[in-house]
DNA sequence: CTTATTTCAGATGAACTGAAATGC
DNA sequence: CGCATTTCAGTTTATCTGAAATAA
């Protein structure tokens, strides 16, 4: 009953000072709800959320490098190129070396890549929509902002902080 | 550049009609964030992020059984009864038959496991506390209402909804 | 008989570690 | 030379699928 725990305080809830479900939980639970609905969503098109995810990203910072991408999503470069070699196997982004910093391979969509996502964006639009049924537009600002506030907290910025050091 | 896509509109967004990344991206990225620090704050003892998470549950909900502990985060049966085998393994929970309905294996903390969730609650209390820096009280109330009005919304409540039918 | 829970056995995929090659 | 990026090779771990046993 983990949703359970998260909507009554529990017989066995007993440290003191602890009102409900910690606020990490909750982020947790939403976040296994939303990839659980986007995979399911997603599984015609042979993408797992988090190779759609990493392709709209793309959408809106082309050329970046994996090792840009993988420090973002909290894993490793190896893991980062993996997925990449999987999405330019099915022809959705192309690499090519960055001309200032040779080292560099960046990635873009495909045309294919593109066609994908705009195929898809009604149907994650309405997932985004049934999600946020119930709240007002100044509530689902107000709820943009605070997670972006707890996000930049745990060091969202990333860029060039090491930070996340360990394995996961 | 994950996080910069949650910070700016990007020269490459196209979309009509969309303001900024997906509420569901940032939900994704918080996410991430939460679990890479609980991860690295809990690597001494061995469990990762989601067992940690679980033992939470069995604290305030005991004598669960592993397929509901499993429905309600989104895995198989199997996949949680690993798990959950893994810390029965360690001591830190305990199985036995549900005398009301012998099929059910209801799990339950132990002393070690308690004892292990009060070494840490500490730590995840200070995480937690990080996360929310900068927010007042009030907002984070409002958070955490809107976190569950979104979690609820994507059928977050489980009890006995198929829902969640295909493969992950 | 049908259904839910648990378990067994095997397959798969996603992520990791370590090391090497390339280029700044 | 030091550092960042990418790639190669091998391993581990988590999860899944399918099937069977138990019990309501």
């Amino acid at each position: 009953m983990l949703t359970t725990a998260a909507t009554s305080a529990g017989p066995a809830a007993g440290q003191p000072g602890q009102a409900g479900p910690r606020m990490l939980y909750l982020v947790k639970q939403l976040e296994l709800a939303v990839r659980s609905h986007l995979d399911n969503l997603l599984r015609p098109s042979g993408l797992t959320a988090l190779q759609y995810t990493a392709l709209t990203v793309l959408e809106r910072h082309p050329d970046l490098s994996t090792a840009q991408l993988a420090r973002d999503s909290f894993v490793t470069a190896q893991s980062m190129a993996d997925m990449i070699t999987a999405l330019e196997v099915r022809g959705l982004i192309e690499r090519h070396r960055d001309r200032a910093d040779r080292r560099r391979l960046v990635v873009a969509l495909t045309a294919a890549g593109r066609e994908l996502l705009d195929q898809y964006r009604d149907q994650v639009d309405a997932l985004e929509q049934q999600m946020l049924a119930g709240l007002t537009k100044p509530q689902v600002a107000r709820l943009r902002r605070s997670l972006r506030t707890c996000h930049g907290n745990l060091g969202g910025r990333s860029r060039g902080l090491p930070e996340q050091v360990g394995p996961r």
